[in-house]
DNA sequence: GTGCCTCGAGTTCC
DNA sequence: CTCGAGGCAC
């Protein structure tokens, strides 16, 4: 490539157009046909490059910078598209896979909120397209965004006004509305895409789904009115006014507003009419015109619905009861090992390609080595006791129409002379030992940061979206500089100090790299130089420690607050003194934990990387509790005998849900305990340590309801 | 001790 | 997305 600093403007122009150009085609390549034109490196670089001429001659970037994909960030899930952080969280569902698994559903149901008698639910078509937010106020269309991760989804409002189901103002609707359904390409209109994207010579699409996919999330919302996608609505967001009371009422009213909602949406009242009501959609599901993956269960009283509220990340009134998923056979090629950061060595089949469920699979996971050898964790037989061969031809599904998996194996198609598999006892990455616990069903290597794959997938770790999240560094970037001899990052310290080094380092600056440029290398280290002030939360998450994820770590910087705080408790922790009392305490925190923290605190070359990147930081300390705001947020609470307005596992949901922690007995911490007839010796506790004690009713006053 | 509910870890394909 | 297992309530 020639330096930038030769060239004359015209020259840079003309590179530039040709560049924009490719780098156009290969992103509708990518994005609208799924079949990527060159390799991800080729993009980067020519990303990269096009950085460097507009940088080089600002003419350029004034004119048309505009038009660029370098306009257009890089790398982040969010190509081209604007982020939303959804008012109220898309969820997703649950999912049942047998009619026993939904009678169970409505046995929970029933059981959380105490009703012994029948509840009434809906029962719709689960639609195969993709989920979409669409905001009303005052009746105008405002803003339509994806799913995403549920938290945040991308901005594609433009595209989502030229969908013809979606209405742009809505009469007599509440001030604000948001409106969620499925965006989905019906068999027909698909059939017609694929038709003229052959006739011009366009690759085709797999399914409806990748087709309503890739049309939805054009940056061209020209390409997308071209498109036919349709829309049903079935469920809503944030509202400033209830929509109705039940949930078939709120979709009639969501119908009388302009939406299309689904006819095959019934009222059942219990599990019976739901498992006919399932089983009628399927008799249905290939005359549909369009796909679908399975029937929608929903609890139709909204009252009841509050009150059961919401898991981590499912709502506890609404259930998926999946159609069985497609299966395909292939031929296993063979069988290899992969290490992840824990050290824990996990089998991947290579399969001859397969089109499953409309999509090509060549891997699948194995799981683990029991699997293969055809026995769960337990020793219990799986698949007939049926090992798994290479150069056996293996049946193969999409778990959730996502993770490829093996099911089964076909004796009868065995090769003569073919040898059961045997799984390593050494590390393939580096060599040590790879050993399993007693009554654990995976093998580790124990090679720990001396293990490069260990390593390398402790940075990956490092950098991922929960932790630092360093822009421009990502899982590629990692393995490059993991392997660079000029410039190596071999652990997170070392991320700190890549600017410094760079600039000591006279031969091979970043910016002269190949993907590199001027302004990337620059935007990489203001990156890094932005994250050396980091939550204590997030640091503790990305230190990759066995059985501490994103939810332990959260609970562990909200009890100890600082880092020295927390490192001096962990460095002094071990079973039976103080600090490992104070340790188990946390609600959340078990010995197991208690344990893992302690062996990375107290391990010497653990604990010598920690020190060494904690000192290229500013930690924030973290405030002790998110700030709810109601009178028992922040208190511990216990509730005893028995509750007559609600079950306790309600109780216990909605004082948490308070921000109260609720705990199962009474102890000097316990700041109210809520008593109910048949009170024993937790109220004589109460009395003794002089905890308030107050009665149901009461309780439910206290919080409003 | 048993059973439920979550979380953590690992995986594929786009 | 699924599986295994940790943590806790009963």
């Amino acid at each position: 490539m020639r330096p930038v600093s030769g060239m004359s403007e015209p020259e840079a122009v003309a590179e530039w157009a040709e560049l924009v150009q490719k780098v156009l085609d290969a992103n509708v390549a990518y994005h609208r046909d799924d079949a990527p034109l060159i390799s991800d490196a080729d993009y980067d670089r020519m990303k990269g490059r096009l950085a460097e001429l507009e940088a080089a001659f600002p003419g350029i970037a004034r004119a048309m910078t505009s038009k660029s994909p370098t306009a257009m960030v890089g790398a982040a899930p969010a190509e081209g598209f604007g982020k939303v952080t959804h008012r109220v969280r898309m969820l997703s569902l649950e999912n049942a896979f047998s009619d026993e698994e939904v009678t169970e559903f409505d046995e929970r149901v029933r059981k959380f909120l105490g009703i012994n008698g029948a509840i009434a639910y809906t029962a719709e078509p689960k639609i195969d397209g993709l989920s979409l937010s669409l905001r009303y106020e005052a009746g105008k269309l405002v803003q339509a965004a994806t799913r995403g991760d549920g938290e945040v989804g991308e901005n594609v409002t433009e595209n989502a006004r030229t969908i013809a189901d979606i209405p742009q103002h809505l009469t007599n609707a509440p001030d604000v509305l948001e409106v969620r359904g499925e965006v989905y390409m019906s068999h027909a209109d698909f059939a017609a895409l694929n038709a003229r994207q052959a006739a011009a010579g366009d690759k085709a699409f797999a399914n409806p789904r990748n087709a309503a996919a890739g049309s939805l999330r054009q940056l061209d919302a020209g390409i997308t009115a071209g498109r036919p996608l349709r829309f049903f609505a079935y469920a809503w967001g944030e509202v400033s006014q209830p929509l109705a009371v039940t949930q078939t009422a709120a979709i009639a009213r969501l119908n009388s507003l302009g939406f299309q909602t689904n006819p095959l949406t019934v009222l059942c009242d219990g599990p019976e009419a739901m498992l006919k009501q399932y089983r009628l959609i399927e008799s249905q599901r290939a005359t549909l015109g369009y796909d679908i993956d399975g029937v929608v269960y929903k609890v139709d009283d909204l009252a009841l619905q509050a009150r059961l509220g919401f898991r981590s990340s499912t709502p506890r009134w609404a259930i998926a009861h999946k159609f069985p998923a497609e299966l395909a056979w292939t031929e296993l090629l063979g069988i290899d090992i992969q290490v992840g950061r824990t050290g824990a060595l996990s089998p991947v089949a290579r399969l001859k390609p397969v089109t499953v469920g409309g999509v090509v699979v060549s891997n699948a996971t194995l799981h683990n080595e029991d699997y293969i050898a055809g026995r769960d964790s337990r020793g219990n037989p799986i698949r007939d006791s049926k090992d798994i061969r290479v150069g056996d031809w293996v049946q193969v599904y999409r778990a959730g129409d996502v993770i490829p998996k093996v099911a089964d194996v076909d004796l009868s198609r065995r090769k003569e002379g073919s040898q059961p598999y045997v799984f390593p006892q050494v590390c393939p990455e580096c060599g040590s030992p790879a050993h399993r616990e007693e009554g654990d069903s995976v093998r580790r290597c124990t090679g720990g940061l001396i293990c490069p794959a260990q390593a390398v997938e402790r940075l990956k770790h490092f950098v991922s979206r929960g932790a630092f999240d360093i822009e421009g560094l990502g899982a590629k970037q990692v393995e490059m500089f993991f392997r660079d001899a000029s410039l190596p990052v071999k652990t997170p310290a070392e991320i700190f100090t890549l600017a410094e080094r760079d600039a000591a380092n006279p031969l091979q600056k970043l910016k002269n790299r190949d993907g590199f440029g001027e302004v990337s290398a620059a935007k990489l280290f203001a990156a890094i130089e932005a994250k050396r002030v980091i939550p204590l939360d997030r640091l503790i998450f990305s230190l990759g420690i066995r059985h501490v994820g994103e939810v332990a770590a959260g609970l562990l910087a909200r009890h100890y607050g600082t880092w020295a705080g927390f490192e001096a408790a962990i460095t002094h922790a071990s079973p039976g003194s103080p600090e490992w009392a104070e340790l188990t305490a946390i609600d959340g925190v078990g010995a197991v934990m208690a344990q893992s923290l302690a062996d990375a605190f107290q391990n010497p070359a653990e604990r010598a990387a920690m020190d060494a990147l904690v000192a290229q930081l500013d930690v924030q300390p973290v405030a002790a509790r998110g700030a709810v705001d109601s009178p028992v947020a922040g208190k511990t609470v216990v509730f005893t005998g028995t509750l007559e307005k609600m079950t306790r596992a309600e109780a216990k949901a909605r004082a948490e849900a308070l921000g109260a922690k609720v705990a199962g007995s009474v102890s000097a911490k316990t700041d109210l305990l809520i008593a109910g007839p048949g009170a024993g010796s937790k109220a004589k506790d109460a009395a003794r340590l002089g905890v308030e004690t107050i009665d149901e009713d009461t309780w439910l006053r206290l919080i409003g309801g």
